[in-house]
DNA sequence: TGGAGCAGAATGGCATACCAAAAAAAACCT
DNA sequence: AGGTTTTTTTTGGTATGCCATTCTGCTCCA
């Protein structure tokens, strides 16, 4: 876990890390597709050395696989388990939201507001780009006010693993309206203050999208 | 993440992962040691590399931390880290309960009603080894059912950080009555097959544990 | 006497070399 | 020609060496 942020001048570990997660998690690796060591390391300028921990490492966050005398092959990512995680990723939003609303300040819930018009501005303007990232930056927000570290990390990795799924899910959901009044009421909940309200709205709503994808099948080969 | 059974004879990264994680969850090493790599090497007869590359595995899973030309030292562990991560294991715990309620077969279920006796025979024998042992077995089970594979190896991760907390906390407890008790009750919604009703009484119960434990304060240095 | 500065020792970061296992290719036998 | 065995090549696993940074403690000066 930990999140120092990264990149600048830290270790060559982290940099390999973090191009390898960049790589995989926005799809430029196929799942399934080997990642021999030597060839990586040539490519990416590095040794073996740490571009072998910086594998290990996103073996620990799930990204990669690695098979003993076998080597590191991008991980399989079958719809069942992109549920999986989609779910876990919900139960966790729900319970950030409920420790956000007893803590968020006034301004926070602004910040909220203004955050949602914007997005409706996009959704208005059929802006998908604009409405993905406001989207993932609302539920960022919304977890990263928890104060709860643990719940945070967690919830970034899962997020970075489904961050490809999701991606795609935007573009081509069919319920864009519908998923926008779902935030309505995400966004009148937190205005209430609602903690139990908001972990149920964002969990129907997280739902919902990732049976959408689920149903139109995607991606994962 | 992955937690193939590891062990036996698979690389030696994994056999030196394996035996510093269980030395620092079981408190052999204490927070805020230093993991000098040489040193360490030289006593587990491995060389460098593979303690390097474990020791990431390690930093990724929040054991140790690992700074910048500083090395490896085991993770601080505050009270207010062990009680963000109590928070997210219960929360965890509650959805894997709502999920095995869902699929649990009636032999599961007669399962934990076994378990649960022995735990309760443990109890009245004041054995506190078998009743911890049981206890956490019974936890793990409920996760473990939940057919998630995500949220068994999140919640498998959290367990072993928390473990050297919770085996003290369960040394010293003097509401050991009433969390037998709280155990009656989640056996009862489990046999109703009550998802919500266990997950809120699991929740309930976690809680508690933590909260005891983190007025009594403890271990963290 | 106390602090700033400066060796020298310790330690981590990265690269490379060597070994063993596995995969691929080639040769051989039927 | 097809399949099996053997050899070659590729690839991952581990050890080691060298360099850069940090830490330690000593010296020297105010």
């Amino acid at each position: 876990m930990e999140e120092t942020v990264q990149n600048a001048h830290a270790g060559l570990v982290e940099k390999v890390a973090h191009y390898l997660r960049e790589h995989i998690v926005m799809d430029h690796f196929q799942p399934g597709q080997r990642l021999p060591e030597r060839t990586l390391a040539l490519e990416l300028q590095v040794s073996r050395t740490p571009l072998r921990e910086a594998l290990k490492i996103l073996a620990a966050e799930g990204l990669v696989v690695i098979s003993p005398n076998r080597g590191a092959v991008v991980a399989e990512v079958s719809a069942a388990d992109m549920k999986e995680k989609a779910y876990v990723l919900s139960v966790l939003e729900q319970a950030a939201a409920e420790l956000t609303c007893a803590v968020a300040s006034d301004e926070d819930i602004a910040e909220f507001q203004a955050l949602h018009y914007e997005m409706k501005a996009a959704f208005l303007r059929r802006d998908r780009q604009n409405y993905f990232r406001l989207n993932q930056d609302i539920h960022n927000r919304i977890v990263a006010l928890s104060g709860n570290a643990t719940l945070i990390d967690m919830h970034a990795n899962l997020s970075r693993q489904l961050y490809r799924v999701r991606y795609l899910s935007n573009q081509k959901n069919d319920k864009w309206a519908s998923a926008m009044e779902e935030h309505e009421a995400i966004l009148a909940a937190l205005e209430a203050r609602d903690g139990k309200r908001v972990g149920h709205e964002l969990r129907n709503h997280l739902g919902k999208t990732w049976i959408k994808y689920a149903n139109g099948e995607a991606v994962t080969r």
